[in-house]
DNA sequence: CGCTTTTGTCATAGG
DNA sequence: GACCTATGACAAAAG
């Protein structure tokens, strides 16, 4: 969901764009497609009928937008050419349903034909120049594919979540949809079970999604949960209260760790933090396709198309904005970007390689709502204290401002955007934030990953050049959020000059007013601490980090001992002061729930007290009908009083209990009843209320003929 | 000044 | 056994 501000001086208009939307309505046509539900065509390829929406084929076809155009009629046959084949249309119609394409080597020919004959859009030609040399030349290895490197559009359509099962030479292409979960060990196995099969990957999908429905935009995170914690929501009986998390995007995709590399680029879509480290780790390999998972179980893959090319994918958990994403997020050459906190999707990378060589900054955002820095065009130097304020994805390039190279001038100006609940976003775009530092706020400090290479690996001797002091005054370094900021840079050596400059001026808090009052005072210290034991390293970066890259961290760097002990101490307090606040959220999240579990039981109380006043009432109207009905039955049956007496002795005749008036009768006729005999409709008892009901129907019933039997059976003894 | 709320930290349990 | 997360308890700061 995105909240905008538009652009006006001083009042702003505010629209509410759901980014969920699109994909539901996706989500429920595809429900109704295969539930033959409002479905208005019939295809018929090779023989073979497939229901279908008009309006979905022909919004994805321009085939189908040309024949269905005319039809009128409804529940219309369409046969299609011969050249579309039952295996090549099929995947096109899921695709039109799910944004998801799934092919294997056998399949992929008819699909591109028959996706070529029917004019499938959003799906050209270029993901299948793409795709086929990975199934037919395997051997070709890492060698990028031409395209790649020349044709951001093209890639635009690649689209924004491509997994790649090399083992079972299928794939799935995956435009839009969403990827959720797995992030506990257990559905990481489900992940290597999803890579074995199509089927289970398909399936995982699909269950996979089905825990993110939107009304659970808290998704299923209950793995992320301690135990005990996870026994309090049992205790609760109710999984609501596990929400806090749904907007934390700690879940990590079903997708195979180990697809081959060289051969088949491996995306899955995460909105997600992405982590400097993580990237960092896999510039400093060789491995031309990495897939890393951050802190938060948020998987990061990239694959290194050539030796200037990266194509990077984040993990969208939410997946409810993936529609939104599912073009390329960006596409940068000569750079390499660290994308915003919150930008997901497909994002072609340039190796640092290239950057180092001096390559030229070329950065095109793909996602039209998010376009927002060109470096392409308009390039020119940057001094960030004048810098507008630009998109958070934007944000990514501030190293390179840091460093004084190129970025281009920004039209568009301070979007904030921030996940919420239902797993969109809330984007605030202010007209105004050309003269405001917020925009600057809250957003991920940008690092060069060669920077940050220089630092991690080279740290020691660090020369860098980059992470120049000039950063002061700087919105972009400054008010950053501290809960959103995943990296706030690293601090040069201490080799580097006498206070630290650059980035690691954040530790040591130089930015003074600049700095979020959220950020307590044990941020201060820590940064304070931090300056004192001369820690290379930004505090936040190091407890960023993964366990696995701090430890590498830690072998490669040589920390004293008071740094060592400083930084385990501050990772550790940091560590546990988020999860306090989780803690809390979670806290609250129940208490919230069960005040609405409350609520809803006072209501249906409520709702049960009325009811129960009806019936009583109900219940009260038929036993007067019922003793009326009794008294007239007396009256014309004309018992003798004996048999009155009886009758009101007998508890065992349900008749005694349906004449109330008997006493009376009794009385009028000169006999007195026994108290204990005496009986009211008021005090009857509900249980015998109804046997009465059904005696008095049998008795009235009775009476009629009843005189008969009981006359003669009064009558006999005298 | 006392109360409540918020937040960070520590200790501990459990994984 | 080291490490992580969750959580109760406590204390300090802020409102």
């Amino acid at each position: 969901m995105s909240l905008m501000a538009m652009s006006a001086p001083r009042s702003s208009v505010f629209t509410f764009e759901s980014s969920a939307h699109s994909s539901h309505v996706l989500r429920r046509l595809d429900d109704q497609r295969r539930r033959d539900t409002l479905c208005d065509v019939t295809v018929v390829v090779e023989g073979q009928s497939f229901r279908a929406h008009r309006s979905v084929l022909a919004s994805c076809s321009e085939y189908f937008s040309l024949r269905l155009s005319g039809l009128t009629q409804h529940g219309a046959v369409i046969t299609l050419p011969q050249e579309v084949t039952v295996s090549g249309f099929e995947p096109l119609l899921k695709f039109a349903y799910t944004s998801k394409l799934l092919f294997g080597k056998d399949s992929v020919l008819d699909i591109r034909n028959s996706a070529s004959v029917l004019g499938f859009r959003d799906l050209d030609e270029a993901c299948f120049d793409f795709l086929l040399p990975k199934f037919f030349s395997r051997s070709s290895g890492a060698v990028a594919c031409p395209r790649m490197t020349c044709c951001e559009r093209k890639y635009k359509r690649l689209l924004s979540k491509v997994e790649i099962p090399t083992d079972s030479d299928v794939v799935l292409l995956d435009e839009k949809e969403e990827k959720p979960v797995a992030d506990s060990p257990l559905q990481q196995e489900v992940a290597e079970l999803c890579k074995k099969s199509l089927e289970g990957k398909k399936r995982g999908s699909q269950s996979d999604r089905g825990a993110l429905t939107p009304g659970a935009a808290g998704v299923n995170v209950s793995f992320v949960q301690c135990p005990k914690y996870r026994k309090f929501q049992l205790a609760c009986g109710k999984d609501a209260c596990v929400t806090e998390r749904s907007n934390v995007n700690n879940l990590a995709t079903v997708v195979r760790d180990d697809c081959n590399l060289s051969s088949s680029p491996n995306f899955s879509q995460n909105e997600s933090e992405v982590q400097i480290p993580s990237r960092r780790s896999n510039y400093q390999t060789d491995e031309p396709w990495k897939t890393e998972r951050n802190e938060d179980g948020v998987r990061t893959q990239e694959v290194k198309l050539d030796e200037n090319y990266v194509v990077k994918m984040e993990d969208d958990t939410t997946g409810v904005n993936s529609l939104d994403r599912a073009s390329v997020n960006a596409v940068s050459l000569g750079e390499s970007t660290v994308p915003g906190e919150r930008s997901p999707g497909l994002i072609l990378h340039h190796c640092p390689l290239m950057a180092l060589a001096g390559g030229p900054a070329i950065t095109r955002s793909l996602e039209q709502e998010r376009s927002v820095v060109d470096l392409k065009e308009e390039k020119k130097p940057v001094d960030c204290g004048e810098q507008e304020p630009v998109h958070q994805d934007a944000d990514a390039w501030g190293e390179r401002r840091k460093e004084g190279q190129t970025v281009s001038e920004t039209k568009e100006i301070g979007i904030m955007e921030r996940n919420v609940e239902s797993g969109g976003s809330l984007n605030v775009l202010d007209s105004d934030a050309g003269s405001s530092s917020d925009t600057g706020s809250g957003q991920p400090q940008p690092v060069s990953l060669e920077w940050l290479k220089l630092h991690v690996n080279l740290s020691s001797s660090s020369s860098g050049g980059g992470g120049g002091g000039d950063d002061g005054g700087c919105p972009f370094l400054q008010d950053l959020d501290q809960s959103k900021c995943l990296w706030k840079g690293a601090g040069q050596s201490e080799s580097e000059g006498a206070s630290l400059s650059g980035v690691s001026s954040l530790n040591s808090g130089e930015d003074g007013e600049s700095e979020t009052e959220t950020e307590g005072d044990s941020e201060s210290y820590a940064r304070e601490r931090a300056r004192q034991v001369q820690l290379p390293f930004s505090v936040d970066w190091i407890v960023d980090l993964s366990r696995n890259d701090f430890q590498q961290l830690l072998k490669q760097q040589e920390f004293t001992r008071e740094q060592l002990d400083f930084v385990h101490d501050m990772r550790r307090r940091s560590k546990n002061r988020l999860a306090a606040q989780r803690c809390r959220k979670r806290k609250l999240d129940c208490i919230y729930n069960l005040q609405y579990e409350i609520n809803k039981l006072k209501a249906e109380r409520e709702k049960l007290m009325m009811e129960k006043s009806q019936l009583r009432q109900l219940k009260m109207k038929t036993c007067h009908s019922v003793s009326a009905l009794c008294q007239r039955v007396c009256s014309e049956s004309n018992l003798q009083p004996e048999q009155l007496q009886v009758l009101t002795k007998s508890s065992d005749c349900p008749l005694s209990s349906l004449f109330p008036h008997i006493d009376a009768l009794l009385s009028q006729r000169g006999l007195q009843v026994q108290p204990q005999t005496s009986r009211s409709v008021s005090s009857m008892d509900p249980d015998k209320f109804e046997a009465s009901e059904e005696a008095l129907s049998s008795t009235s019933r009775d009476t009629r003929e009843g005189h008969r039997s009981l006359k003669p059976h009064t009558e006999s003894p005298h």
